[in-house]
DNA sequence: TTGAAAGCGATACCAG
DNA sequence: CTGGTATCGCTTTCAA
């Protein structure tokens, strides 16, 4: 009993040294209560010369927040290493992370959840929010959004109030059908996954309504999205070339498709853009190293991260405000994959 | 101090519902002390219907261990989300931590310690050790090798004592070697990055001795490494080229590199291999593609991670057993960068 | 302006 | 076998 406060570790130390009480230790160092500057001086002279941290169990436990945010991927961490869009992103959300004094938890959503619901770490309250990166099922976002646990969503989206934010696919599709029109293009293709993602569609959309604005015909045949895999996306693609009306110009989802098309065209001796103009959104890095040079769509990925952090933060600090649902802008960036159509 | 126990929150649900004390839902949980096997399967129940976890914060507070493990970048997380080199080390670290029930904490070390000595969660103790993954300045390494925090070191080696884990290097180049010896080669250039780390020299080391071991002269003039960036290498490699007694072959420190000079001696007219054969190292996803493709040494990437992940987690249970530095074996691949010397 | 003491949730000793 | 209690390091009343 009366050896009780002996028994307190780090802080207690600091204590001993500035020759004053934990309570004010703490005090000086969250800024909180009142003090002497006295006090303030002799408490951080003490810190700095112990070179004390603050232990974050400690604090944790008592604060029941932990400063750490779970990056969560889909399908696998490594499957997101292998995207470098990504890179971008993660450079914004490490960047406004490190600002904020957070740190991040990783974890692939396969691996960390293979039977149980939700990954352990968010049921052992290791997270105070969670970020998605990649292309959930919805059916497993639906699941986490259950948990009262902050959640956003980068880069994708979904119909019901999660906090997401995602690139103005609308306006740039609009954008670059406009802009294939006047290049004199009328038959154009839009190529994307059958994967069920509100970000997804409004490039659809967008694309659709551009079409419409330019006075093109908007049917259903201008658009292939029935597949998953790039193989069944690539044969329906070359039976639409090898058909009646074929595309002067196809635009792909994102840059990994379009380059993978494009790459598959070369091997089949179909020569872009000389025959066939292609287009992709993203302009991840590689799409103007490839030849010939991508024609794309910029997004701001290192804001995108950016964005995306600040809105689980706040959502933490306000877990009732509501809904966020960010769009940024973007650029259509013009590159040697496009030319005008031909005669 | 009669309602003392009340205070006791999800631990005590679960004693509530089983009807038995925190201490025994503890020792259940934990599988030790001594309890019947009817306690047992109360607890268990309550524990599924309840939907417990155990709270890591009070865990870590109590057991002075988080169960989590740092993953530290250089320069940035970023920087290696673009290399997919990595992609496959995560694979095999993420799946051994899992099966550990380890999480990792993610950090760029450039960002995270800004002005620190060290990353903030290290001193804050919110990981029980560290995993190093990309090409640190020694100096760093030195720096963390102080603490008596775990530490390994991914396919990086350094010459003082820390865990580390590599490919053989040596070996794998003295085959290399011998491999375009017989292929005619008599002329080989070795290509590397001007960075002290011994995982390299590896590489050199096994290089050189097997020129010697060919006959070959084993000369300053035989590698290149005086510089960093790709634009000095390939300028050195073209002096060369353009030199008396031009190599026949070049081997490149990884696939990278590799890759790198093959698209620039490409753009300068010069053709892999009728003009000048290539090898690389490592293999990563992309070498296979390449035009032509790369000829190369494979690494097992996944069982890099693999390995290094359980040396940490076998450091932080006996911190005090001798260090282990890992050598994994390698395969040469022969593809299509590489054919026979000419005449 | 300061400090004693009460917990945050979990584990582990030790007495019953 | 079981359970009371001290303790991990920290923040935060509340009283002095």
């Amino acid at each position: 009993m009366r050896t009780k406060k002996t028994n307190q570790k780090s802080i207690f130390r600091v204590a001993e040294l500035s020759d004053c009480s934990i309570s004010t230790v703490s005090n000086v160092l969250n800024n909180k209560g009142r003090f002497s500057k006295a006090t303030r001086d002799a408490v951080l002279k003490a810190v700095k010369k112990l070179k004390y941290h603050p232990n974050s169990a400690g604090r944790s436990l008592r604060l029941q927040r932990t400063e750490t945010l779970g990056l969560l991927f889909y399908p696998s961490c490594a499957e997101i290493f292998r995207n470098p869009f990504y890179a971008e992103v993660m450079e914004g959300l490490e960047a406004a992370l490190l600002k904020a004094g957070y740190y991040l938890l990783l974890a692939g959503y396969d691996a960390a959840s293979s039977d149980a619901e939700v990954p352990g770490f968010l049921r052992q309250g290791k997270v105070d929010g969670l970020i998605f990166l990649g292309r959930f099922p919805s059916e497993i976002i639906r699941r986490f959004s259950k948990f009262d646990t902050p959640l956003v969503l980068l880069d994708s989206n979904v119909e019901w109030p999660v906090d997401s934010v995602v690139s103005d696919g609308f306006s740039a599709e609009v954008n670059v059908v406009a802009h294939l029109h006047a290049l004199g293009h009328r038959r154009i293709l839009f190529l994307a996954y059958n994967h069920e993602d509100s970000n997804i569609d409004l490039r659809v959309q967008g694309f659709l309504a551009g079409l419409r604005q330019m006075g093109l015909p908007d049917g259903k045949k201008s658009v292939i999205r029935e597949f998953m895999s790039h193989d069944d996306i690539y044969s329906a693609l070359r039976k639409r070339l090898d058909g009646p009306n074929p595309p002067t110009v196809v635009i792909a989802v994102n840059d990994t498709l379009a380059m993978d098309m494009m790459s598959r065209l070369a091997s089949d001796g179909i020569r872009v853009p000389e025959q066939l103009s292609i287009v992709g959104y993203d302009d991840h890095e590689g799409s103007a190293k490839c030849s010939p040079s991508l024609s794309t769509v910029r997004v701001n990925k290192v804001q995108l991260g950016q964005v995306g952090a600040e809105m689980v933060m706040n959502r933490i600090k306000s877990p009732d405000s509501p809904v966020v649902k960010s769009t940024l802008p973007t650029e259509f960036v013009a590159r040697g994959s496009v030319e005008a159509a031909p005669k």
